[in-house]
DNA sequence: AAATAATATTTGTATGTACAACACAAGACA
DNA sequence: TGTCTTGTGTTGTACATACAAATATTATTT
């Protein structure tokens, strides 16, 4: 019977931040599976659907992860067959396939489950505080992080 | 000048929790880099300290990551002479080195600091009241996750 | 005591993600 | 015109993390 000691990470924002991300992703992955695709994989192709001919640097932003991470899943999503690529002289230009297209629905529906599914555990109002409260800190943190790197190319 | 569009994203939990996650990420490799140690090698180290013979498990809980992962990071805190392994029967036990030790300082500072860092950002009580919203919200997926392969495993 | 089950840890393997280095196209400018 | 610079994407490589299977050790049952 271990008494569940309390310790530094129970009070460490970066320490719970970061399992519950892992957590939320598990309840995403189970709501993305049947399509046999990770929810950022997902969370690409609605981007794409969303507007055909988004390039790399746009997705990069939108989705902020970094344009290899980019490039690597859009490899991943070409060999599935669910996008296409056309290079336009320097920049590259991403359209969704035929058997993409035929999964756009159930693609938003799995999107919409998963907002329904942490909703019900969470308390819908709750959620959307929780979320509108993480992108607000998030842009702050963001910001720090960019005046600190400004900060070091100036010395 | 792009209109920073809106759409599904920016009001979606998981992708708000995940982006924040790995911001936060960013603001503790900042601080410990200069040790040479990754956030999470850094925890797990700061664990050993506290309980000198703590086994995987126990780790594995605390951290909330899987039996795997903690065997990954021993191994390479051993391999960094970190951290020494001594097997007792079926289980393992972890001790901090000379070399470790004297590191704890110092580990303990940037861990110090980097709460500073990020309640100087977000504001000492904000930050707080995150984490504490964030562990919570943690809790209630956890344990929805629980009941839910409890379910699938009835059928 | 042998057989079996339960527990703890490790290994093989796969995915997500990043950084640094590279390639290449497009403009700028001498 | 030819070179320099900048913008955009891709590649090589590395790390964190997980799952499933393998291994090893202890506990339980017959």
């Amino acid at each position: 019977m271990e008494t569940p000691k309390q310790n530094f990470l129970d009070t460490c924002l970066f320490f719970n931040t970061n399992v519950f991300s892992r957590q939320l992703l598990k309840l995403a992955e189970a709501q993305f599976s049947p399509l046999k695709l990770s929810p950022a994989h997902a969370s690409l192709l609605l981007l794409v659907f969303d507007a055909p001919g988004i390039g790399p640097k746009e997705l990069s932003r939108l989705l902020q992860l970094t344009p290899s991470t980019i490039t690597r899943f859009i490899d991943s999503l070409v060999k599935n067959k669910l996008v296409r690529r056309k290079s336009q002289g320097k920049s590259v230009c991403v359209f969704p396939t035929e058997k993409s297209k035929d999964m756009q629905s159930s693609i938003a529906l799995a999107y919409k489950n998963l907002y329904l599914r942490y909703s019900k555990v969470l308390g819908a109002t709750n959620a959307m505080d929780l979320s509108n409260r993480i992108a607000l800190a998030n842009e702050q943190v963001m910001k720090a992080l960019k005046d600190q790197e400004y900060d070091e190319t100036l010395f």
